[in-house]
DNA sequence: CTGTCGTACTTCATCTGTCGTAGTATTGTG
DNA sequence: CACAATACTACGACAGATGAAGTACGACAG
């Protein structure tokens, strides 16, 4: 279990990275979140789907409704070339970010 | 430089670390974040002042006026047993979150 | 055929933490 | 004496996470 606090300035970078294989829904994403992080990490239901409206807002995913075959409604999103852009610049961060966080961890 | 939000998370942790070793106040803890980290991350002054007040509150950190000799106004902090029992879970939690954060990154 | 679970969201209000702006006061330096 | 550096404090704004609650559909058990 991870506080959210810690892992807040990568919630966006998450969900890039779940779309970068193909289109998915909130649902999903949701799921294999955990599933990934091996249940070390859940991310809430509204994180989600107001991370979502940002990243749309911000042009990283584009978003498609499929009122699929039986009636279920589920909004698709897609990563843009601009998400693919910030998901990359996100990762170069977290390589530094690391770093520096990593000086003022003392190892056990 | 980092933005705030990635290491939100851990600015306790990196105040609580600077205090590992002896009292320090505001500013002279601000500065060493600072050469620490190798001007990649600034803590702001704002952010410092406020993060202090909250580690007080949860028992921290305690504090001390040091009305100096020549009238220089300094409050001195230093870190409790529960600060420092703090301090080491979030060392923990940091590996933790390292390890999940990894699995969405991938490496260029 | 009814209740409950899982799916798939949406809305709203609240809280925490960061940050910008600004101000105060003292000490050191050119 | 002006100005930078030191050492804070106060206040208001804002973003992002969260809790609580609600909607709506399908599947499946009893």
């Amino acid at each position: 279990m991870i506080s959210s606090d810690v892992i807040r300035g990568y919630n966006d970078t998450i969900i890039l990275y779940m779309l970068l294989d193909g289109e998915s829904y909130g649902y999903e994403i949701s799921k294999n979140i955990r599933r990934l992080s091996e249940d070390k990490y859940v991310m809430k239901e509204t994180t989600l789907y107001s991370a979502f409206a940002r990243l749309e807002k911000n042009g990283y995913i584009s978003s498609l409704h499929k009122d699929g075959e039986t009636g279920k409604r589920r909004t698709y999103y897609r990563i843009t070339p601009d998400g693919l852009a910030y998901y990359r610049d996100k990762c170069r961060e977290w390589q530094i970010t690391q770093e520096v966080v990593d000086k003022f961890i003392k190892e056990a």
